[in-house]
RNA sequence: GCUCCCGUAGUCUAGUCCGGUCAAGGAUAUCGGGCCUUCGACCCGACAACGCGGGUUCGAAUCCCGCCGGGAGCACCA
C-alpha cells in the first residue's frame, strides 16, 4: 500500500475510443456519480458527469447518482433546491441513472464501519483544538490522545455520540505513519461533530464522517466497481485503499482526469450560489454560471458538450480550453439547421432615396444551403432599419442591404432620426454586405448575452415563426436560442446568445 | 517546505505501458486562396510541437537518471 498508484487506464483500443476500465465485465460495471449539492453541474462538472455516462454505455453497466450531502461546512453548505436542479441537469443532458441516493441516508451505515476500525485499534479520539491538531500534524508529533485503548476509544466515541462533546472539541482520527512524508496524509479526520442544520435530516445526526471515509464505506455498500472521479481527489483513494487494507477488504480500482477549465468561464460557484439566490442572476441557467444548463439555453447541444468533454479523454494534465473549441463543435451541429434571420441591434432607420416603387417585396431562403427550410417573403418600402453601429462603421460608402439592393450612405450620421440614404441599383457588388429589416414589419428583440446584459434590437416578423427554444443564426451577428417560456405570441422576441 | 500529478505546435489531443511502420496523426486557432449575396458554412493550401541535459540502444516522443516549468494536496470542505 502507500503510494497513490493511480490505475494506468488500458490504451489497447481503437481509434476514436477512450481506454478500457480495468477489470471491466460487460453488465456488470457499477458507476457513481457523486456531486455536492450546492451549486447547478456547469462545464468544469462535464467532465465526471459524461465520463460516467460514457462508460455506464460503454459496458452496458449501473450508474448510481450519490448525492454527497455529508454536512458540509459553513461555507459549503447543502441546499436542498439543488437535489432537483442537477437531477434536472442529468436529465436534460440525456444522462439516465439507476438510482438516487443521499449519503445524508447512510450515517448507521458509516458508525457500523467506524466501530469496526475502532476495533482494530486503528483509530483514536482526538481533542486537540483543530490548529494544534494541525501543527502537530505539520510537525509530525502525535497528540497525547493517540497512544488511547481501544476501549477509550470506544468510550470516547460513544461520548462523541452521545452528543458530549460540542463541535470541534472531538474527532475520530485515523492513524497513519506520523512520520510518513507527505504531511497531507497524516492522521487524517474520519468523522467530527457538526451542529448545522441539515435541509433533509436536520439535526439527526451530529457526528459527520468525511468525504474520504464515507466514501471508503459506500463505494464497497454500494457496489461500486470503477470509480472516475477527478484527479483533485487522488489523496481521498490512498485513504480509502488504507481503511480497506485495514478490513481486508479489495476494493475498486480509480481512474481520474485533470481538471478542465475553460478559459471564458470564471466559475465561481459560490459567486453563482450568492447572485442565483439573491435574484441578480436569472436563475441556475443564467448565462454567467456557465452552468450545462445555461450551454443549453444558449443553443449549444448535449451531443456538443459531450463530444467536447470526451475529446480530453481521461488525460491528467489540467487544461484550459477557449470555448471557441466548444463553438467550433457546435457550429458544426447547429450551422445546417438554424433558420437564418435578420437582427438589428440599437437599430437606425435608413430611407432610400430612388428605391424602386415596383419593388414590394422580397422571398429569402431559410437557410443558405438547405432548401428544405423553406423560405420568407420581406415586404418591402424603401424604409429600413439597420443596426446604428454598421451604418456609422460604412458612412459615405456604397454599402449593399444583403440580399436586396446597393445604398450609398450619407458621410455624417445623425446621431438621432432617420438617414437618408441613395439607391444605387440592385447588381450583385462587391461592397460590405448589411442584413436590414424592413420597417414597418419588425419585431422586437430582447436578446441575452453573456455578461447578462438585455440588449435591445428589432428583427424581421418571421421571427415570430420561431418555436420556443429554436436554435436561428442572425446573420453577420451569431447564433441565438429562442427562450423556452417565450411564446409566439408576446413581443418582445426573447432570445438568448449562443456564440459566434 | 513536504507529497503527488502533469509537461507533444497558440490551444487541446493521438502516439509513451510492449523503442523502429512517427522525417509525429487529428481538432481548433491563425494566415493565404476558392465558393455561396453573412463577420457564418463549405472546399483547398500554409504555418506550427516531442520542456532541457545526460545515459542505454544499431535506433528514443517512447526506457533510465538529473534538472526546469506548471498544477493539486498538506481543512474538524467536498
Amino acid at each position: 500500500m502507500g503510494g497513490p498508484e493511480t490505475v494506468a487506464a488500458r490504451p489497447v483500443r481503437a481509434a476514436d475510443e477512450l481506454p478500457e476500465l480495468p477489470e471491466a465485465t460487460k453488465g456488470k460495471v457499477v458507476l457513481r456519480l457523486a456531486p455536492f449539492p450546492s451549486g447547478a453541474l456547469h462545464i468544469g462538472n462535464a467532465r465526471m458527469v459524461f465520463l460516467n455516462d460514457y462508460y455506464r454505455r460503454r459496458y452496458d453497466g449501473r450508474l448510481l447518482l450519490v448525492f454527497d450531502d455529508t454536512v458540509g461546512s459553513e461555507e459549503k453548505r447543502v441546499d436542498s433546491e439543488l437535489f432537483g436542479v442537477i437531477q434536472e441537469d442529468l436529465r436534460r443532458c440525456g444522462v439516465d441513472v439507476d438510482g438516487v441516493l443521499y449519503k445524508s441516508d447512510r450515517l448507521a451505515t458509516h458508525y457500523q464501519w467506524a466501530e469496526r476500525v475502532i476495533a482494530l485499534g486503528a483509530t483514536y479520539v482526538c481533542v486537540c483544538p483543530s490548529e494544534l491538531l494541525q501543527a502537530n500534524r505539520r510537525a509530525g508529533v502525535a497528540c497525547p490522545e493517540r497512544t488511547e485503548t481501544i476501549e477509550e476509544t470506544q468510550a470516547l466515541w460513544k461520548r462523541m455520540l452521545s452528543g458530549e462533546f460540542a463541535p470541534g472539541e472531538a474527532v475520530l482520527r485515523l492513524k497513519t505513519d506520523l512520520q510518513g512524508p507527505d504531511p497531507a496524509f497524516r492522521d487524517r479526520v474520519l468523522f467530527r461533530i457538526s451542529d448545522l442544520d441539515h435541509p433533509r435530516v436536520g439535526h439527526r445526526w451530529r457526528v459527520w464522517p468525511l468525504l474520504e471515509f464515507s466514501w471508503a464505506v459506500d463505494d464497497i455498500e454500494l457496489g461500486i466497481t470503477h470509480v472516475l472521479r477527478g484527479k483533485d481527489l487522488v489523496m481521498e483513494d490512498r485513504m480509502e485503499r488504507h481503511v480497506w487494507d485495514l478490513l481486508g477488504i479489495r476494493g475498486p480500482p480509480f481512474l481520474h482526469w485533470g481538471l478542465l477549465r475553460v478559459r471564458e468561464a470564471k466559475i465561481s460557484k459560490s459567486k453563482s450560489y450568492v447572485e442565483v439566490k439573491s435574484g441578480v442572476y436569472d436563475g441556475w441557467a443564467d448565462p454567467r454560471t456557465w452552468s450545462l444548463a445555461s450551454l443549453v439555453r444558449r443553443g449549444i447541444t448535449v451531443d456538443s458538450m459531450r463530444s467536447f468533454t470526451m475529446s480530453f479523454g481521461l488525460s491528467l494534465a489540467d487544461i484550459e480550453v477557449p470555448a471557441e473549441t466548444l463553438y467550433a463543435e457546435n457550429r458544426t451541429r447547429i450551422d445546417p439547421i438554424a433558420r437564418r434571420r435578420m437582427f438589428a441591434a440599437d437599430p437606425v432607420t435608413l430611407q432610400v432615396e430612388g428605391f424602386p416603387a415596383d419593388l414590394i417585396s422580397v422571398t429569402l431562403p431559410n437557410h443558405p444551403e438547405r432548401q428544405e427550410l423553406g423560405d420568407r417573403t420581406l415586404p418591402l418600402s424603401g424604409s429600413f432599419l439597420l443596426a446604428r453601429s454598421d451604418v456609422v462603421a460604412h458612412a459615405g460608402e456604397t454599402i449593399r442591404l444583403k440580399d436586396l439592393a446597393n445604398v450609398e450612405l450619407p458621410a455624417t450620421i445623425p446621431d438621432s432620426g432617420p438617414v437618408a440614404g441613395t439607391f444605387a441599383g440592385r447588381e450583385n457588388r462587391r461592397v460590405p454586405r448589411l442584413q436590414w429589416i424592413p420597417e414597418g414589419h419588425s419585431v422586437s428583440v430582447d436578446l441575452l448575452d453573456l455578461q447578462g446584459q438585455h440588449l435591445v434590437g428589432v428583427a424581421e416578423a418571421a421571427l415570430r415563426d420561431a418555436a420556443p427554444g429554436e436554435v436561428l443564426q442572425f446573420e453577420r451577428f451569431g447564433f441565438v436560442r429562442t427562450e423556452d417560456d417565450w411564446t409566439p405570441r408576446s413581443s418582445p422576441v426573447r432570445v438568448c446568445y449562443g456564440h459566434p
